[in-house]
DNA sequence: GCATGACATAACCAAAGAATTATATAACCC
DNA sequence: GGGTTATATAATTCTTTGGTTATGTCATGC
């Protein structure tokens, strides 16, 4: 699967308040469907439904315990999911810096230039 | 707004990869509804209501620029988000550290008290 | 004032999602 | 083997989502 479909699937499985809550309940280890159900007042159904979701998105894998197949987490989903926001946070922050920089130096060529001529109209919102 | 709403809002709107395009795109800069709807085969009205969903979870917020309403990105939410993938990845990663720990605490209990009777039955997963 | 360009809104539709109840499966325990 | 426990699957319902086309709004520029 491409990572894109993977984005898709990670971040839509979380996207509900359930399923982050068993994610963060496994943080603390292994735990049965029953398990995670229990703080929940919903079905099991409902429960067993969310966990194959997480389990298709891949940030869950199960195992078999007698009857009980317990769900732990994996890292790797939630580490493509990181990895894809502090990339996109560190653009936009360079892109700040540009701007910063951009910001300083029209500071400095304004105050060269100083009222050569006034501005003829007022746009706001800061085109590139 | 509640945070886990916030949550829910933030995660669902990145889960949708013309999303992520857009939010892509906003790390370079400012840009139109035209200038984002470009790259897309897709309807200008679907895209007004992608910035819509981007717009609502705080992520993208909008300037007047003649007829032109431009969109930027808003970290906020971008930090949420990876501020909420980073604690509970680190909750993971310690209590896998943990793990290790009593991993090897058993490697030398074992080592200790060798043979002493064999186990009674193998269980696949490890339980708390 | 009127045509144009940029965008929003409305009405609609198909597909996906989140829950339910009822039922099946499958391993254990006596 | 029969009851119990853990979980999955099926059928159903309701809502949300992501797209469409058609139309409305509003500021601009001639």
């Amino acid at each position: 699967m491409l990572l894109t479909q993977h984005l898709d699937a990670t971040f839509a499985a979380l996207a509900d308040p359930t399923r982050r809550a068993i994610i963060a309940r496994l943080t603390q280890g292994e735990a049965s469907v029953m398990e995670l159900a229990r703080p929940f007042d919903m079905s099991q159904p409902a429960i067993s439904k969310h966990i194959k979701v997480l389990e298709q998105a891949g940030l869950v894998s199960r195992g078999q315990d007698a009857q009980r197949r317990p769900c732990r987490l994996e890292p790797k989903p939630l580490a493509e999911a990181t990895s894809w926001l502090e990339y996109h946070r560190e653009l936009f922050e360079a892109r700040f810096q540009r701007l910063d920089a951009l910001l300083e130096e029209m500071k400095a060529e304004r105050r060269a230039t100083a009222k050569r001529k006034p501005t003829v109209k007022s746009r706001k919102g800061v085109r590139k």
